[in-house]
DNA sequence: CCCTAGATTTACT
DNA sequence: GTAAATCTAGGGC
């Protein structure tokens, strides 16, 4: 097992939103340990992105997208949603995050089961909030590091095949800008 | 298959 | 006050 280092997240957040697709995200709680290939990804950047949350200026919320690169990004919406991203930027920019869309389940799928109480292996991460009731991700992980073996983080995985750029999801500004990625699920 | 409504925190055109 | 980087259940086609 090889955890990405730091370096990985130092360089332009499109390069590492295509970068994380195929590798893993890893889940340790207590004994069990929970794992996923990353199927698909969205770049948010700064000054020169009106959809991303870092768009107008710091704050409480936001403001983990303007510190050290390779710490998670939870945040809270719609009233009931956790959404995952991962901060990465080159030096050129002030802020910026991957968001985790998508994951195939690979290891500890009955505990995947268990937090969203549906059986259907499909369904159960295919979109960025069913991803972090999965693996059980709450703003507790607010600011953690992705770059050590603890609870969360994010390891070597599979070399992706054809990766596919579409517009964004569920944002009104930005729209033409081809910052979503994903690949074929086998 | 497609569409709609409702859940209800956070940040601010 | 309301829109938001969303999901689910339920109804119609």
């Amino acid at each position: 097992m090889t955890i990405l280092p730091r370096t990985f997240y130092s360089r332009d957040t499109i390069t590492v939103a295509k970068s994380l697709l195929g590798k893993k995200i890893v889940r340790k709680i207590g004994k069990h340990e929970i794992s996923g290939i990353i199927t698909e990804t969205e770049a948010y950047r700064h000054k020169d992105d009106s959809a991303s949350h870092a768009f107008r200026k710091i704050t409480e919320r936001n403001k983990v997208m303007f510190g050290e690169v390779g710490k998670a990004y939870v945040y809270f919406t719609y009233g009931m949603h956790y959404c995952f991203n991962v901060v990465a930027r080159n030096s050129k920019f002030e802020a910026g995050a991957v968001l985790i869309r998508a994951i195939i389940p690979e290891k500890g799928i009955e505990i995947m089961e268990k937090n969203r109480g549906i059986k259907d292996r499909k369904k159960i991460a295919d979109g960025p909030a069913k991803l972090t009731q999965a693996l059980g991700i709450t703003k507790e992980h607010y600011g953690v590091d992705l770059t050590v073996d603890s609870k969360l983080f994010i390891i070597e995985g599979v070399k992706p095949g054809k990766i596919i750029a579409s517009p964004r999801i569920g944002i009104k500004n930005a729209t033409d800008r081809l910052w979503n990625f994903k690949i074929s699920i086998k």
